[in-house]
Formats: C-alpha cells, structure tokens, sequence
DNA sequence: AACTTGTGCTACATTTTTCGTAGCAGTATC
DNA sequence: GATACTGCTACGAAAAATGTAGCACAAGTT
C-alpha cells in the first residue's frame, strides 16, 4: 500500500494538515510546521508535488483537488486523533 | 495534533495494517512487512503498545479495541487509498 | 538428559534520514 | 543601490533505520 510510504515519513501529514485552509509560503509552512528544516520541507514538497497532492499557486503551496481528497478521506482519523488527545491519549 | 508524530513514523501504519485481522507473532510480522528490521518492530511495537493501541496475548501481538477503532478511523483513507493506487497514483 | 525447533528479542556496525544553521540567488520596494 | 522579502541549497552533526548474527527461553522429541 504505497499510502503507507507516502504517510509513513515525518512531516507528510502535518504539511498536507497545514494547508487544509489556506495555501501557504515556504516560510510560512516552516513556521506552521515548529520550524521543520527547510531541507526535509522542501524534500518533502517535492515528493508531494510529484504525487500531485500539493502544487504551488500565486499565494504559495496549496492542497490540489487531490490532496484535499486525500484531506477529506483522512477526516475520521483527525477526528478520532482529536478525541484520544482529549481523553489522555498516548 | 499527536497523531501526526504517531502515524509518522516508519512502519507504524503498516503494522497495524498487518494486525487488522488476526493476532500476529513478532516473527509472522515481519514477514508481513517486508521483513521490517526486528530492532524498528520492536521498538515500534513498544510504542503502540505504550499507546495502548496494540497489546499481546496468547496469539502474538494483537490490536486492542482502541486500535481497533483507529483503524475503522483510517478506514476512508485506506479506501482512497486503494483507488488512488489503481489509478496509477504516487 | 541431550537435541532440535521455534519463539521474542538484543547487539552492533553500516547506511539513510533528519536536523540545525548559515547563507545564496532572485524579486519587489524604496 | 540598499533593504527586505522570498524559495531554496549546502553541509556538518545527530538521530533513526537497516541488515545480520545470535542469545535466551520454552516446548516437543528421542
């Protein structure tokens, strides 16, 4: 299952969560994201970008019609993330 | 959001994956995962297991009803998923 | 009791990934 | 032409993952 591969590294997740509203600059994600390394941020753009799930745009990166597909299927696993936190999860 | 420092790692996903329908002993596992490197298995299993997310019984390693729920939780994803790799997607 | 077989798991050297910081090259503004 | 943004690269240090070997233990066999 390549969405394991794809899920499966440090920041995916969190960059695709980032852009869930807004497009955002380079910088910005960086500051969104506590200041992920702008090396593995850019890596990680690439990789996004090359599975067509973030493109860039005039206002910055942004979620493509895809990823905000990827972004609706995830809902249920954020929503259950939220409740574990609340409850004490970990 | 914890979930993202959680599922962001190597092999978190596919393990429970691995476990979603019967128990697995540490060795059947990694088979099921391409042959993970027992020192990551373990340590991830320590993980899950502090999560509460996986706990072992007579069987092997098991999920528990939590980590049962986080994976009807990813359900969705998974399916598009699925789509998504038949359509040739990365 | 010795021998095999299968288990969970540890040890450890090598490789890969990530981090952290600095800073370059380009564009717009003054 | 100085200033202040931008996206992004360079690169050494640290952390994580990999691959292989093998230990310790339990159960079953002879």
């Amino acid at each position: 299952m390549a969405l394991f591969d794809l899920l499966g590294r440090r920041w995916v997740l969190r960059i695709l969560w980032e852009l869930r509203n807004d497009p955002l600059t380079f910088r910005a994600l960086r500051e969104a994201a506590q200041q992920v390394s702008p090396s593995v941020l850019n890596q990680r753009l690439a990789e996004l970008r090359e599975a067509h799930l973030v493109d860039t745009q005039d206002e910055g990166y942004a979620l493509t019609l895809l990823g905000r597909d990827l972004l609706k299927a995830l809902a249920p696993a954020l929503r259950w993330a939220e409740r574990w936190e609340r409850e004490g999860g970990r």
